[in-house]
DNA sequence: ATTATCTCATTGTCTGACAATGTCAAATAC
DNA sequence: GTATTTGACATTGTCAGACAATGAGATAAT
């Protein structure tokens, strides 16, 4: 990404580099500074640690201590993993592990906007790999993975009719079908952008219900999905996010 | 994504507080730390001074003295948006702005294994979201945009003919393409996959320049786009993704 | 005009100190 | 004995000052 310097006149510039091909085969050095370093040592540590999310990593000055550097390298490291999510520290308490890590895992960062706009685009976004998701989880569900999705029907279905909160268990069934679906992309993109229209949505609007009017039509669509009828799948999934943005429409032209 | 702490029974650890609703009106009080007011401070200072992506920002002395906190905490500040992308930093060069801010911008950090299987999912994930921008830009795209596609077909086909690296090119191309759908967040996520999909693939294969027996057929997507023949652009950038899904699948298995 | 060198601004790292706050165990009250 | 309060301690947050490492632009040399 820092190639930026070509106008269409620089593909004239070849006047040094004789031998086009040997240059092509050499490969940036990486570019290793300290808190890169401790990240990897971090990272190892974790791996042989076995640590999983919740549990809590050493201090800061055992770190610092263990891997010989200043403190305040570590806590730039950390500031970092923290930025992307990896960690939560707390003052007093400690740093503990908020996502899994490993040595070929790799962090991408999205910005969105948040402002009314921003929900119809992510229910945009959303809707495409929901409906691909569904599709895929139609087609490439094991057995053990419809049971799930029926039984998950069933919570999400019980809380409905008790007049609960099924706010959870509507993710939870979802969650199921974006697993079934065999890409776990998918799942994790979905849920990512989940999170990001609650937060966008709770902020100016209050609590976050919507959908109410679509959970009827989940037993269709646990149905179709179960059977492996594809089509039929899809679009009930379409019915229901139609069901949403059209009140996310509703809202957002009231105020 | 902090109220993680229902389960069922909680309902009823009512026993102190009588009036629920009172309750339920309380919203957590933000915990402000230094480093998040110097965020919020450098959200408004990028506004107010409209710095753009390429941008340079006061360096970290400055910001201290101006801001009345310590250099380190102004470090740790920038050190958590180098973490989400926002930033890039350069030793000896500067502080660079690397992603638009504003004072409602979200940030969602998503986590990938950096393994060959990646590969095939992150580029699943990606057709689906480019043949959906796709379909809307063939819809939605305005004389203007139609005129940058057709533009940086061009340009796109021009390098391929001439045996020059069109890779930047095509990055141009689909970008258009992306930004016609009238909905940023497809083209800043494919974007991102499109990063990740050639860091993984970079990592343990060399170079990448795939899908280089679908360049003929951008002549077509960008005709079909330009048009507003949806379907047939929608068949065609398919066609395209078909040919890039094959070559990933032989170099897997080649190994 | 091109290349080599120097200077300087800027980020990176270290050290040491103190502040702020959550945790946990000891002390206290019932 | 049990529940509550209190306080010591560990841990992260912030600050200041110093020097190292590096990139960019100016300057000098060819």
């Amino acid at each position: 990404m820092n190639t930026k310097n070509k106008n269409p006149q620089s593909a004239k510039n070849v006047k040094k580099s004789a031998n086009n091909n040997v240059i092509r085969a050499l490969r940036p050095i990486k570019k290793r500074t300290r808190d890169m370093e401790v990240i990897d040592a971090l990272i190892e540590m974790i791996e042989a640690a076995g640590l999983k999310i919740g549990d809590r990593l050493p201090t800061e000055n055992e770190l610092a201590k263990k891997l010989n550097v200043g403190r305040s390298t570590i806590r730039e490291a950390l500031k970092s993993w923290q930025g992307m999510g990896i960690i939560t520290r707390n003052k007093g308490a400690g740093t503990i592990l908020a996502a899994e890590v490993s040595s070929n895992s790799i962090y991408v960062p999205i910005t969105l906007k948040l402002e009314a706009e921003s929900l119809l685009r992510t229910h945009g976004v959303r809707s495409v790999l929901e409906i691909e998701a569904t599709r895929l989880a139609a087609i490439n569900a094991n057995e053990k993975q419809r049971r799930l999705i029926s039984a998950r029907l069933e919570i999400l279905m019980y809380d409905f009719e008790m007049g609960d909160d099924w706010r959870e268990a509507d993710a939870l069934f979802h969650g199921a079908i974006n697993e079934a679906s065999g890409n776990p992309l998918f799942g994790q993109m979905i849920k990512q952008l989940h999170d990001v229209f609650n937060d966008i949505y709770v902020e100016p609007l209050g609590e976050a219900r919507l959908g109410e009017a679509s959970i009827p039509l989940h037993r269709n669509l646990a149905k179709y999905v179960v059977e492996g009828n594809a089509d039929e799948a899809v679009r009930v999934m379409q019915e229901i996010l139609d069901i949403v943005q059209t009140e996310v429409k509703a809202i957002i032209n009231e105020r």
